[in-house]
DNA sequence: AGAGTGGTGTTACCGTCGGTAACGGCGCTC
DNA sequence: GAGCGCCGTTACCGACGGTAACACCACTCT
């Protein structure tokens, strides 16, 4: 797969145009990817989709090209809704810790209500070679890493260089949710809006304030 | 692979006993592996790494029982390396501010100096059913996170429950370091101890203190 | 010496996966 | 009613992870 050059496994099969009625199909082939993923997460096999559609593979290779295909097309159904209700936190008329907690517990809120389809997005299966050599954000994320940079350029004054700046936050806010959500997610340790403030706390630099443990064996 | 339940690929081969000699040959082929990993990156397949040992297959299943044994051991030898350091790091008699830029900074220099090798500790191939039903951290980054988390409780007042919200902040900042260093090691925006100031003065709260933006429409 | 025995290594295979070629029909328009 | 275009099929390819079965070599034990 990387030193091969020549024929292996690709191709395209023929992509017939776009009409309203295909559109429908496609809609309905991403309903049973859809519900298949729920089930068996990320790693849904073609067969098992198309099993789970009723049809064969060729079919969904002719909708969606290949796997990656189909998965971006999954992806881009949910991240959409995702990135809405993002936006919209992000566009909020509050202050900005409030703005900020919001943003959180909308991304904490929408992978608690469907871990699995947010598992899919946030981890989908590297295999996938089509885009990114080794991607270190998968496209929503990336996507969701945008939109708060563009947020954080716009409405922080951060001097020169704000972009590239806000740029290099974006992404290590959506890792540090990212991150911080899924093991939340995994051992719900305490309910949301806890977790919310703790995330929150650490952006508003309560580590770097806190006082030194009294028992501390470390120097300073 | 997850809903057939029975025969499939699996098994156990042999598993010969711990012999001085064997943990010779052990690490000989993981420098094999080792050496592949770095051309190829995490997706190397066990064909390949058996014949760059000059062997086949069979042969590394012995000693490593299934790809997942090889990663882990490949993995454990570079991670121990890495873990010393942050270790050190997260020791070291300076305040508080400096320790936490010596992390990162020994984080995003492993990261830079071997970018396959860490791409590979930080994104193996989940295709790997192993362990984890779906990880959210690597072991890796797992065990780095838990250092974090212990030096955090140890070393920060945090009052109670203060394991709980270290724990939090262990993989919240992990998972920020692994995106944004990610990120960084993509498109090298700035030089390495640029970036590390700038995610310190995330932790340091520099995006709750900064002024608004003058042109932003939104409320506040 | 000769018969185990336990390690090394091999070849040849299995089942699954992603992906495709080639074909069979159905419904449509000229 | 002959052609065209699309939906769907079966049957296959090559790569993958993993294994069974066997061959060889060295060393010991009687």
């Amino acid at each position: 797969m990387l030193l091969l050059g020549s024929k292996e496994c690709q191709g395209i099969v023929s992509r017939p145009p776009e009409t309203p009625e295909r559109d429908e199909r496609r809609a309905e082939l991403l309903d049973a990817a859809d519900r298949v993923v729920r089930r068996e997460g990320p790693r849904a096999s073609m067969n098992a989709i198309a099993a789970e559609a009723g049809i064969t593979k060729p079919i969904l290779y002719r909708h969606f090209g290949d796997k990656n295909g189909l998965y971006r097309a999954l992806a881009d159904r949910h991240s959409a809704t995702l990135l809405d209700h993002i936006r919209e936190a992000l566009a909020a008329p509050l202050d900005r810790r409030e703005r900020v907690e919001n943003v959180i517990d909308t991304y904490l809120g929408a992978i608690e209500s469907a871990p699995q389809v947010y598992r899919f997005l946030a981890h989908p299966d590297p295999a996938a070679d089509s885009l990114s050599p080794a991607g270190p954000l998968a496209p929503t994320l990336r996507a969701i890493a945008a939109e708060l940079s563009h947020a954080i350029a716009a409405q922080v004054d951060l001097g020169p260089e704000s972009n590239l700046l806000a740029e290099a936050w974006g992404q290590a806010i959506t890792g540090m949710v990212l991150a911080s959500g899924d093991w939340w997610l995994e051992n719900q340790p305490f309910p949301r809006e806890r977790m919310v403030q703790t995330l929150a706390d650490l952006l508003w630099g309560r580590l770097a304030a806190a006082a030194d443990n009294p028992g501390a064996t470390n120097g300073e």
